[in-house]
DNA sequence: GTCTATATCGGGATAGAC
DNA sequence: GTCTATCCCGATATAGAC
């Protein structure tokens, strides 16, 4: 089975993200992942011991994934509005490609929770300094006085939700997955566009 | 065990809905439906035969509740601003108290796209008018010409994706319960003068 | 309609040969 | 490290008594 370069321990772990990504903890099978990985049922076991154990790594891969890249850009030292865009850009792109990963790690959330809190410790993830940055950021190159909070979920919101709802959006509007493909394209300048007159029309408030 | 005036199988769905909003398909057991409400394990094989039938039946109301209310909103004879407002205000409201609900019906899509297809079929669901319906509201109200579809999806994103996140806003931002009841609260105004002010965004484009 | 008992199968995990 | 064989529990589903 030595078909590629990676090593067995490689192949299996790429192989759970799939069936763990789809079917999530509950609907995986180690029996499909082995088969995914090539490989017999106990090898499995042998390298991760458990099913907990394999998916606290697949978890572990996919939520770093996605916090590496925002913290990243967030942290850049970009002007806020180049921030929005390629965060945008960059996530709904990430996200087609690997749409099932949302919504896994909020299923995992709900599934996993001790699991997942322990893990985000480990991680040392602070998002409160996040939230000083763009609510310093804002009001500099803004002027406006915003609860960061809000503003941080809206962004989140806009650029994962599509996402997650995809077959929701094909079935409701019968999308081909070309037009699925078009529409997101389309929502990498269209959420910019949102989120950046949202702010400007604060701006205008404040001046009224 | 006649401890209510509800019937045997009104029982067993309600228990039913707790059981598989939590868990998802995967996650819920017979035995622990059976548990919830207080009946045998064979009586919920009585009524419903198997699993997959009650889950349809869980699924179906979930979704109509959703959709019932959305309909009703949108298609009343309020004018657009006040749609929104309200439209925000009872969703984040409905799916605080039911937070299991959209991650459930997402989850749904991905799970049994097949018996999903065919309950919407059923129901009839039919979203061209609905989007006319926007974009001519939109234009005569706003003046303004959008995209009914990305508009829609804006305000189900922001309306939907913090409830669904619950668990991750709580982990991360580090929330109370109580904390995060102040927050959604918050997005009842919050997430109203979001989206309209990125309206009256473009219109300020179009001005220029 | 409601219960007990049981059939049947699938899936996680382990033992042990090679 | 990799495989085969197997254990054992848990879960869906059914049969049949009351």
């Amino acid at each position: 089975m030595e078909n590629s370069t990676s090593t067995t321990e490689e192949r299996i772990l790429e192989a759970a993200k799939k069936v763990f990504h789809c079917k999530g903890f509950d609907g995986a099978r180690m029996q499909e992942i082995a088969d995914e990985a090539g490989v017999n049922k106990s090898l499995v076991h042998y390298y991760y011991r458990n099913k907990d154990n394999i998916f606290q790594a697949v978890f572990e891969d996919a939520f770093s994934k996605l916090i590496t890249k925002l913290n990243e850009i967030f942290y850049s030292d970009l002007d806020f509005k180049s921030k929005i865009t390629i965060f945008v850009s960059y996530y709904v792109s990430f996200l087609s490609e690997n749409s099932y990963i949302p919504l896994f790690i909020l299923n995992g959330l709900y599934e996993k929770p001790d699991m997942i809190k322990a893990m985000l410790k480990k991680k040392n993830f602070a998002p409160e300094k996040l939230m000083e940055q763009i609510r310093k950021q804002v009001k500099e190159e803004l002027h406006l006085e915003i609860d960061p909070f809000h503003l941080y979920i809206n962004i989140l919101a806009l650029s994962i939700f599509p996402v997650i709802a995809k077959p929701l959006i094909q079935t409701i509007f019968g999308y081909s997955n070309d037009q699925l493909k078009q529409f997101n394209e389309e929502r990498k300048t269209v959420v910019p566009d949102f989120i950046l007159n949202a702010l400007k029309g604060y701006e205008n408030e404040h001046r009224n």
